[in-house]
Formats: C-alpha cells, structure tokens, sequence
DNA sequence: GCCAACGTTGGC
DNA sequence: GCCAACGTTGGC
C-alpha cells in the first residue's frame, strides 16, 4: 500500500471475444492498449501501481464484471501508437510528445459467480455506478471505494 | 442486426 | 468556435 494516496479502483473495459478474464489469468500480466479516448487516457494516467481494477466484459450476451486485476505498471507511452500496421496507430503522436498511453495489468482473480450488469443496475448501491448509466462508453472508469467493497465483497448477496 | 448515445472530424 | 456529418460503442 502507498501512502498519502487512497488505494484506487478502476474498471476496464473488454470484449471477451478479443482478451477474456480468462486470457489475462493464463498470461499472468498483459498491456492494456489501444486506448483512443481521452477521458479514459487520463483515467489510465492516473492509475498507480496496487491500484485494484475490476475487468468487465462487454458486447457479449451477458456483459458484466468478470474479474479483478491490478496494477502492475502505471501509465506509459502506448507502443501501438507508433506502428502503422496496427489498429491503433496514431500518425500524429511522436516520440517526444506522444499522445495515447498504456498501463499493464497483473491477474488477480477471477470471480466465482460474475457480476453482470443487470444485477448491478438493479442493485440499489450499485445502480449508480457509471457502467451502469445508459449512454455511456467510456472504456476506463473509476469506481467508489464504496463500490469496489460491494463489489468485492463476496458475502453480497445479489 | 438495430439503433441510441456519444465522440470526432472538418468545412465554414 | 459552431455544428452537421460521420464513425463507434455497446446494450438489447
């Protein structure tokens, strides 16, 4: 734990059918890249390592919260920027100025029974969380400590 | 596959 | 800086 700093929570958004919770648990540690929002850049910029994140799975049947991971290296220069085969690729980032960034994030669990996102919008805390409100895409989220202890909690009954 | 909601782009 | 057009996300 660090001090002079709250531990933090994030959600990560992902489609199982590109990177799964279970992809994560069999690499141990993977980058989390290719984002192009900039809300959700500074979010990813504001990470630090411990930091617990929740990996949810969306566009898939039954989207929800899959997992939880961490931190396991803060914000740095997305390479993918920089490739022009990629998906991602930014012409206009540079070395010096780059523009989009990654963290990598380390398997912690997976959980036993999901959350999905019908439970939480019609959970009375858990309603409110941002994942839960219509209309928003947002890929990096933060989550409230109170939240994340809802979340985490595996004595809540759903 | 539909489409609402949102973000981005670019002409002016 | 406005805003129409377009592209994308993501639940349903």
């Amino acid at each position: 734990m660090r001090l002079n700093r709250e531990h933090c929570f994030w959600l990560l958004k992902t489609e199982p059918g590109t990177f799964s919770i279970d992809d994560l648990r069999r690499k141990r540690k993977e980058r989390w890249d290719g984002v192009r929002n900039y809300q959700a850049r500074n979010f990813l910029r504001a990470m630090k390592r411990g930091d617990q994140v929740f990996v949810y799975h969306s566009s898939t049947k039954e989207p929800g919260v899959f997992g939880v991971g961490e931190v396991a290296r803060e914000a740095y220069p997305d390479p993918t920027q920089y490739d022009p085969e990629s998906l991602y690729y930014e012409p206009k980032a540079t070395r010096d100025n780059p523009r989009w960034f990654a963290v990598d994030i380390a398997f912690v669990k997976k959980l036993q029974n999901p959350i999905l996102l019908s439970q939480i919008k019609n959970h009375q805390k858990l309603g409110s969380m941002i994942v839960a409100k219509r209309g928003v895409r947002l890929s990096v989220q933060p989550v409230s400590p109170r939240h994340a202890r809802l979340l985490l909690n595996k004595r809540c009954s759903f």
